[in-house]
DNA sequence: TTGTAAGCGTTATCAG
DNA sequence: CTGATAACGCTTACAA
């Protein structure tokens, strides 16, 4: 039953000639003459050979192989930056393992776990948000295996750093609202403990101090990120406080959700409450009215950030610089916050009109 | 600079004992006295010690790492069945690669051609709209590698399969838009050489055909299923051509196009058209008006589909039976096919009033 | 241009 | 309960 797999030592005999040939015959290693590698690579076909990677990675003492931790695939922004990190390794013969820590510091725990006993060339990562401490990491450097944070990072480690610029991406979405004369305004958005919802409200405070306004004067509410708790906070806060006249939700979801809760009480976006998101999620074009937001160039981000980790596994860690790529965002401003009076007008920002979603 | 890995053997050394033991009682090893283990682990820690399992996969001519090849992690119907899959497969130790074919045929190979290398213990496979060749799957057969299909599938093997009861999902909606009382309907799909669309106009034809319509006698689009195409494709078909009552769109995302076609030409949903889509994406229960359609349990195929995998794995292939699993999709009512009598009438459907997208 | 031989880190088998 | 030994399939000095 269990056939045996052809080795180059089966293509070696048949041919009468070494393993090590039939090995440097398939690697086209340049001193081999060319009809050999010829007959070699005519018997692997005939025998139906297919490498064993894992004996080379052995004896390598390194796998072709990149591990990459998220907190969730199912997330448009992980999984674009997914696709954008598979653009740059794959071409470059590496192909990726990847864990989802789901947001837990235990699961990111056991995945470097894995990943080192994987022998991985590399690691990129975008930390839970529940992880405090970073001895894991730690460790895969102690491994001497290139680490490479995305996104979600930590000043407490001394490595290669892809991130976002927060600040600019949201004082540039706040000094929108301000241009649309809104000034009592309202903040949604995950613990400021994380640094991008740290980030995101000090572009936020940034922009409004610029206009004399103080932002931790106004409703600040800090909280789970998700739609379904947005949903329910918003709809009893409708209860007990006075409509702002925006809101800047540091998040699609969060945004949705309380867009949800808004409808719901019959309340007109953007007439009477404006809000607006963040991410440029697929939906944030689709729901009506369309949502002003930030798109994130997720994809470019993933490629951002496997480039940066090829260069660490190339440079074979002869005196890491720790280096850091800062990615601009884009505002995309849509009905959600619009006044009246702009309505028509046409900015030169992308308006989303056209449909903008990914292809299914 | 690039400090040695501890190894079994530094372990050994540093207490005196045999690889072999220390082997043993770092996997728990029945007959090891229970002192030793307590040392080696220790000892273990103490070294920094991680297993390497690049050379244990070698030595067991397996390795704990199964393989998946999906179109795209960026679209939530799959990167939900990846996170089915690893609940099932990490508690058994396995992890995952995850490729994407994007839909290209060649990709697809090359992804299996990398997974045979890797000397995965299994493939799970859901394959690209353009395979029409399966050689590179009978490969892995050949190569004794268990191998499952789902959603995407083909007749053409014979492996384990896990699939949507399309045609029950697609019946079960066409029902309901005839309850509603419409009648004059347009379908909207992909091409019905897939599985998929097949299925699901199979699904459509059939119940009409129960009421006396003959499907084929009245509209029906067949192209690409992107939102974008769909998108021109209806603004077009408005200009010239007569409203149907209702659409019966086989994918949400061509739904959406539509939606937003018709919306474009001041037409209301449902009022002077409905409209239904198929996948329930989290963007269905979001827009306005919320869209009908049909929920597929993506998490849950993916836990069908590894766990059918697990069982061929661990049945070591003598005789393996192809076996089945199909999963029954669940109608999702809301506001896009309710004729206005029956709008405040509460069905025992889903309803999709409170908010029900994924948490961000 | 090719062959020889050693070894990557484990684990399985057999012995004791 | 533990030790000795071989082997998994490949790569790579070094030699020829």
């Amino acid at each position: 039953m269990a056939k045996k797999q052809a080795t180059i030592q089966d293509i070696a005999r048949s041919l009468n000639i070494t393993a090590s040939t039939v090995s440097r015959a398939l690697n086209d290693h340049p001193k081999i003459k060319k009809t050999t590698k010829e007959l070699v690579w005519e018997k692997a076909r005939e025998l139906n050979y297919q490498p064993n990677s894992i004996a080379a990675s052995l004896r390598k003492g390194k796998a072709n192989t990149i591990g990459m931790i998220v907190p969730r695939v199912n997330r448009h922004f992980f999984s674009n930056i997914i696709t954008g990190v598979e653009s740059v390794l794959n071409p470059a013969g590496y192909n990726l393992i990847i864990c989802q820590s789901e947001e837990s510091e235990q699961k990111e725990i056991n995945n470097i776990d894995t990943l080192i006993a994987s022998r991985v060339a590399g690691i990129l990562i975008s930390i839970s948000l529940e992880t405090s401490n970073f001895d894991h990491l730690r460790k895969v450097l102690g491994h001497n295996i290139p680490l490479v944070m995305f996104d979600r990072i930590t000043d407490e480690l001394d490595v290669c750093k892809v991130e976002n610029d927060d600040v600019s991406g949201s004082y540039d979405l706040t000094r929108h609202l301000i241009e649309q004369g809104y000034r009592n305004m309202m903040w949604i958005g995950g613990s400021r403990r994380f640094n991008t919802y740290h980030n995101r409200f000090a572009g936020y405070r940034k922009a409004l101090a610029e206009i004399g306004i103080d932002a931790e004067a106004m409703p600040v509410y800090e909280g789970n990120i998700s739609l379904e708790t947005t949903y329910e906070f918003m709809c009893d806060y409708l209860l007990h406080h006075p409509l702002p006249e925006v809101i800047f939700s540091a998040s699609d979801y969060m945004a949705m959700g309380a867009i949800m809760a808004i409808q719901e009480k019959g309340l007109k976006i953007p007439d009477d409450v404006a809000i607006s998101g963040y991410s440029n999620e697929p939906f944030a074009a689709l729901i009506n009215p369309k949502l002003t937001t930030v798109e994130q160039f997720s994809k470019e981000m993933g490629k951002a950030t496997a480039r940066l980790l090829l260069e660490e596994i190339l440079a074979e860690r002869d005196e890491m610089i720790p280096r850091k790529t800062i990615l601009r965002p884009k505002l995309i401003v849509r009905e959600s916050t619009l006044r009246k009076s702009s309505q028509s007008q046409d900015t030169n920002k992308t308006s989303g009109t056209k449909p903008a979603g990914k292809s299914k």
